[in-house]
Order: C-alpha cells, then sequence, then structure tokens
DNA sequence: AGTGAGCGC
C-alpha cells in the first residue's frame, strides 16, 4: 500500500531530524528543542537517542538570550516581571560601545518565580525578537590570579 | 558593523 511505504519515510524523517538537532548548535538545537517549541510526537527510540542537551539545574538565576539589541536591561526586568518577583535584570553589553551583546540575566527571588518565568518568556517575543529562556549556568567566579602550574620553572625568553 | 551564537566583571 501507499500508507505502508511512506510511514517508514516520515519515521525516518523524524529520526533524521532528531538526531540533526542533537548534533546542532546549540542555538539550531533551540529551533526544535526549545521549550517553546519542543517535540512531542517523536518515537521512544528517537528521544533514547536524543542525547540529553547540556541544560543548567534549576536556578534562580535565568539566562536570556536572542534578545534584541535596543532591548534593554529595563525592558528585561518588565518583561520578566510579569511572571514574578525579579531581583535583578541585565543586558550585557559592550564595555567600550555600551552596544548590547545580544543576551542578559534574569534573576528572581525564588526558585518558583524562575521556574514561572521560563514558562512565560521562553519562545516569546519581546521587542521583535523570539528570545530564549533557560536556567543560567553558575557564573565563573574570576579569580585573580591563577598559575598554570609552570612555577616550577623559570620563564624561557629566548636567548639560551 | 550591516554582528545573531552565546553564559556576565
Amino acid at each position: 500500500m501507499a500508507m505502508a511505504m511512506r510511514l517508514p519515510a516520515i519515521s525516518r524523517a523524524v529520526t533524521e531530524v532528531a538526531s540533526a538537532s542533537a548534533s546542532a548548535p546549540v542555538g539550531l538545537r533551540r529551533l526544535f528543542c526549545s521549550n517553546a517549541s519542543r517535540f512531542s510526537f517523536l518515537s521512544p527510540q528517537a528521544e533514547s537517542q536524543t542525547p540529553a542537551r547540556p541544560q543548567a539545574e534549576p536556578s534562580t538565576n535565568l539566562f536570556v538570550s536572542g534578545l534584541s539589541k535596543r532591548t534593554t536591561s529595563e525592558g528585561l526586568r518588565t518583561a520578566f516581571a510579569q511572571f514574578g518577583e525579579v531581583a535583578d535584570a541585565k543586558v550585557v553589553t559592550d564595555r567600550v560601545s555600551g552596544y548590547s551583546k545580544g543576551f542578559g540575566f534574569v534573576r528572581y527571588a525564588t526558585l518558583e518565580d524562575s521556574a514561572k518565568g521560563i514558562a512565560g518568556m521562553d519562545g516569546k517575543f519581546l521587542d521583535g525578537w523570539v528570545i530564549f529562556a533557560e536556567y543560567a549556568r553558575p557564573r565563573e567566579q574570576s579569580q585573580p590570579y591563577q598559575p598554570q602550574n609552570n612555577m616550577s620553572r623559570p620563564p624561557y625568553y629566548g636567548n639560551r
């Protein structure tokens, strides 16, 4: 039958999409795996073949990307405040130009609020751009000087 | 930059 011939093709296509999304860059994976557009019709095989994407564990702090360059910290706070108490909102900007880097961070007062913030804002439009809200990875604390463990040998500047 | 994936000083 025609359907009997088509079903495997469809299943294969879906599997290919799933594997492609698994190996694609993070930004591209979001097209398939973001909370706003997660595919729910994948077979259990396809689901199990899709490796767990690097996702930070729940936090009050959110990483928000896909922002319009015109979105400001105040606009970020206002948008996310609809879903909980925002303790801090910051659009990361270039230090010299002051230009937005297109992403930022939103810290909620509680874990419950941050979860509602993701549910409410991930995949939604803000200033004309589809934004992505996810739990922020714990920030790498800047250590003033981190010896590379090469201190046992004096530096070699050439000239023997 | 007319930048468009990313994890801040």
